[in-house]
RNA sequence: CGGGGCGUGGCGCAGUCCGGUAGCGCGCCUGCUUUGGGAGCAGGAGGUCCCGAGUUCGAACCUCGGCGCCCCGACCA
């Protein structure tokens, strides 16, 4: 048996020897996604959609539950419109699409394809907002999206990739602010909860802040190789796209003023994030609250079992499902139990139940964890509670993996050289002393590969100096190299 | 867009240096035996060798041009 098993290992290659060969390994064997004919376009498969569609629905649940409502933008937006924000087009412009002909005939005015909607999203909101009363306003849209970047990488960078964006304008400053900072807290917590997947929130610097915001939050992950990725944004737009696509309001005291806004986005990449944080070197490991299947059942076929175990695992697969887990029978006979416990294993199932003649006569079952592959026996019994304690368990405990992780690779420096040491890898985050000048950090970046990813909300106080100029720290920042 | 690598049945690759009958493993199809950690045997199907030009009696192989993918950088979710 061993030179075969060795010979399925083979099929992915181990992340020690090759993560980025291991993170696409894992996505084609697993069946998440497929390159397409369109270059740097890719085609989600149905298990990885699947995934995507449990994001979603928790992702849009949280919006709802915050006052937000859905709607839907055209994907086609007039050059003009793009342009009217000098910071958003120069931000954007090197990456659009464009369309100039539609049939036969050459446009007049070219249309680019949406990289992000502010444009098309503010010149609506000019028509529907004149009063307070019509304030705030809390729109959010599931779209597609395209940028034209030069590298492409499975789910993480596509030249076109499935978003949410929220859009909203309000009143004041203060509601906007705090409009911004609630949605990055629904980010980490959906982030935290659902993906088990720790994050860093805080404030982007200058450089990295969104095209056309007054201020850019994050929440920021760290993936299995030490390259930190961000996971989610959430900006506070002031009242700059306002101000060009003429969004005013009368306000309480007469007086005619420009909306605030926010808009905030999540992407497809959180699939990869997920395979990044949790997989291991036999694939996959689905947090049970995405994962398409939480439980797997693998009738043991031994002699009359189609009679005794099969409908006995029907049975199990009926009382699971009736209490609300996702589970999957495969009970397909051109497979082995052991080819089985394989595939569902590297397609990241949380849990396995094996049933078999002997657990029959028993009256109980096999229960395996996929991410610590413990094994158990529970009896059918009250089987639903156990495997929903079970799971609930496989949740927390790659949470708490992720953040153990995330401890063990955060390193803490006063130390221009330690710092600069530790860059030479991908130590994970490097907490340093920054003075606060763009320079330092365009200099540490062009050094050593390393961003500020971002600060934290309470601006620590700096514990040293600048590791770049040796000037007066302002703050210690979360460095990394990114993704 | 710079540097490097690769493109050959569905997948992974050998063959290319030195031009001369397209091969291997896995997968797939059929049958029998198997089935609690990726089964065995037997028979079988499946290929514009990325695309286009050129050299040659003859090109997967040599030359030129293009396209795509991967890795490392600069740009980004």
């Amino acid at each position: 048996m061993a030179p075969k098993q060795q010979a399925f290992v083979t099929e992915i290659t181990p992340q020690s020897e090759d993560f980025s060969r291991w993170y696409t390994d894992v996505i084609r064997r697993a069946e998440l996604a497929d390159y397409s004919p369109v270059k740097g376009s890719m085609v989600i498969r149905p298990y990885g959609y699947a995934i995507w569609e449990l994001m979603q629905s928790a992702l849009d649940r949280r919006f709802k539950e915050t006052g937000h409502v859905n709607a839907y933008f055209p994907l086609f937006i007039p050059e003009s419109l793009l342009r009217k924000e000098a910071a958003h087009v120069e931000g954007f412009a090197p990456e659009v699409a464009w369309v100039t002909r539609g049939g036969d005939e050459t446009l007049e005015e070219p249309l680019v394809v949406r990289p992000t909607s502010e444009a098309i999203i503010g010149t609506m909101y000019s028509k529907w907002i004149q009063s307070w009363r019509d304030l705030p306003i809390l729109i959010n849209q599931w779209a597609n999206v395209v940028r034209w970047e030069k590298v492409t990488r499975l789910f993480l960078r596509t030249t076109e990739f499935l978003w949410q964006e929220g859009h909203t304008a309000h009143e004041t400053e203060e509601e906007a602010e705090a409009e911004a900072r609630r949605m990055l807290g629904v980010y980490k917590e959906f982030l935290e909860t659902e993906l088990a997947m720790p994050v860093l929130d805080g404030r982007k610097t200058e450089s990295e802040k969104f095209a056309g915001a007054a201020h850019t939050y994050s929440v920021e992950a760290l993936m299995g190789d030490g390259r930190a990725l961000q996971a989610g944004t959430s900006h506070h737009l002031g009242q700059n796209f306002a101000k060009v696509f003429d969004i005013t309001f009368q306000a309480r005291d007469k007086s005619v003023q420009h909306v605030w806004q926010t808009s905030w986005g999540m992407t497809t990449r959180l699939i990869g994030a997920a395979i990044m944080v949790h997989g291991d070197d036999s694939g996959l490991i689905l947090p049970p609250r995405v994962a398409p299947h939480q439980v797997v059942i693998v009738p043991i076929p031994r002699g009359d079992w189609r009679t005794t175990v099969l409908p006995r695992a029907k049975e199990i697969a009926a009382t699971l499902k009736q209490a609300g887990v996702r589970v999957m029978l495969d009970d397909r006979e051109e497979y082995k139990p052991g080819w089985k416990f394989s595939e569902w294993e590297m397609r990241g199932v949380p849990l396995r139940l094996e049933i078999g003649p002997r657990d029959i006569e028993q009256q109980q079952v096999l229960l395996a964890r996929r991410d610590t592959r413990e094994k158990l026996t529970a009896p059918m019994e009250g089987l639903e509670t156990r495997v929903a304690e079970l799971l609930d368990a496989v949740q927390a405990a790659l949470f708490e993996r992720a953040v153990a992780f995330r401890d063990g690779h955060t390193l803490r420096t006063t130390s221009s050289d330690e710092f600069r040491r530790a860059f030479e890898g991908r130590p994970g985050f490097v907490i340093a002393p920054w003075c606060g000048s763009a320079d330092c950090e365009a200099k540490i970046k062009a050094d050593t590969q390393a961003t500020i990813r971002n600060l934290a909300f309470d601006l620590p106080p700096a514990t040293g100096d600048c590791v770049r100029c040796g000037q007066a720290g302002m703050t210690d920042a979360w460095f990394a190299k990114s993704y």
